[in-house]
DNA sequence: AATAACAGCTCTTCGGGATT
DNA sequence: AATCCCGAAGAGCTGTTATT
């Protein structure tokens, strides 16, 4: 007999519109004597058909068993960990934005794209988001400009073929958890144009940019101003000047991070190496906002950070930023926004489903902020009790943090164990069904 | 043939988030 | 506040194709 897991699995909510939207649904088949853990599991109550061929069957094996010890079951997980890492993704053949369906490589114009942004706010937004994650490549004399994302962000890179031409072209196929990547570049002439238009805007790159306008123009003076190039790359090149909300949201898009901090407080954070532009982004807000906030320095990491922690400056910056076109942040900004003590838990799951892959397996879910919110106490508890001189009831509480740490180490263990089943059903079936030919149609048809 | 541009890949570094 | 892990992104290389 076999028990057969039926659940839209995490993998498919958060990774893969196409799995999502084909219907396709994760399975995980699970031999006699063994059980699910997770609660989405109904038992069919007869035979899988034998028919099936080994090679398009699911694989099953460590399942985490409900009498599993600690050791059991990290064992089964470095051996799921050890098989994500080998699962292939399919090959990107093409990708979806804005609900429709754009064949890779996506180059419609060719080198008959012009350069024609549409606005200043639409420049200024693309020079923030390219800040970010763009960079500026001299290649045998050609200069690039390229922004990279994964394949599920990539109505960004579109706004960048629109305004400067170029192509959106397949950076790296799917493998394990690491999400396809795509890539808009732009070379040549058109580059160079996009470059000098990105110039105005940025603060981050802009000497780049204009070193790589020079270089395109001034091949003769190829070699010193290739150095001089790398040598921006390095260090903090930034030019300290004035922004605007649409060039913060391009930013915030590109780096920035929301967090659900406690129960329903949120942090919004931005991190860079350099600080010039934290310090131009804290300037904005605080002469926008009449608030006070200061740029920080991770010592650990050698960066800077610029972190809001107050829910209600946080709330009205993700408005600023929402009104001033903010993208692929929208909806976890959105969430933020709607974010109340009524619905902290759903608000956490649906912000951790519009993250990235980081950490994703690790994520505590709502049972396990419990679990550590009970161990913090419990060892507030123990301090108070010491600080009392009241030492056996200070012991009896440390006996209890043990107990609940033990606890949460292996529940943690046979969460993690769940979310791989998942994970790698989702990858197996997007192996054997590949990608839909026609995702989302239902959607493009509304 | 030389040059420019396209397309895809790999290696390295950064930084988000959990834990202590 | 410090530390660690590992996915995402930055940087740049190689091979191929198109253009002059």
């Amino acid at each position: 007999m076999f028990q057969e897991c039926r659940a839209v699995s995490s993998f498919a909510q958060r990774s893969f519109w196409s799995f999502r939207h084909s219907g396709a649904i994760g399975r995980v088949l699970i031999p006699a004597g063994q059980r699910y853990a997770s609660s989405t599991c109904r038992t069919l109550g007869q035979d899988r058909p034998a028919a099936e061929p080994m090679a398009d069957r699911p694989v099953v094996l460590d399942v985490a068993a409900p009498d599993d010890s600690l050791e059991a079951l990290l064992g089964k997980n470095v051996r799921l960990h050890a098989k994500l890492q080998t699962m292939q993704w399919p090959p990107l053949s093409f990708f979806v934005a804005n609900r429709c369906r754009y064949t890779l490589p996506w180059n419609p114009h060719g080198q008959s794209a012009t350069c024609s942004p549409s606005s200043t706010a639409e420049l200024q937004y693309l020079a923030g988001l390219f800040d970010g994650d763009g960079s500026c490549v001299m290649d045998r004399g050609t200069l690039y400009i390229q922004v990279a994302q994964t394949f599920d962000a990539a109505a960004g890179l579109l706004r960048f073929q629109s305004a400067f031409g170029g192509g959106i072209y397949r950076k790296g196929d799917g493998l394990g958890l690491h999400k396809p990547m795509l890539y808009w570049r732009v070379a040549g002439c058109n580059a160079r144009q996009a470059a000098q238009y990105l110039a105005r805007h940025s603060i981050v790159k802009r000497k780049q940019l204009e070193l790589g306008v020079n270089l395109s123009q001034r091949p003769s003076r190829m070699p010193p101003l290739l150095q001089e190039l790398k040598t921006l790359k390095r260090c903090d090149s930034a030019v300290e000047s004035s922004c605007t909300w649409e060039y913060v949201a391009g930013f915030f898009d590109a780096e920035g991070s929301i967090h659900q901090i406690g129960k329903a407080a949120l942090k919004l954070s931005i991190a860079q190496k350099f600080g010039t532009v934290l310090t131009c982004l804290c300037k904005f807000v605080n002469s926008e906002m009449g608030v006070h906030l200061s740029v920080t320095a991770c010592r650990n990491q050698g960066s800077q950070k610029l972190n809001i922690h107050t829910t209600s400056i946080c709330k009205d910056v993700l408005r600023n930023m929402l009104n001033a076109g903010l993208l692929r942040k929208a909806r976890p900004a959105r969430l933020a926004l709607d974010l109340s003590p009524d619905n902290a838990e759903q608000t956490r799951a649906a912000l951790y489903e519009t993250t990235g892959n980081q950490q994703f397996l690790k994520r505590l879910d709502g049972d396990g902020h419990q679990r550590a919110r009970r161990i913090i106490n419990a060892q507030n508890a123990a301090r108070r009790a010491a600080q009392r001189g009241q030492l056996e009831e200070r012991l009896a509480t440390l006996r209890q943090v043990e107990e609940l740490k033990a606890n949460h180490v292996l529940e943690k263990a046979r969460l993690e164990n769940s979310r791989l089943h998942e994970y790698i059903s989702g990858v197996q079936h997007l192996q054997q069904d590949g990608l839909p030919a026609l995702p989302m149609l239902d959607q493009v048809a509304l």
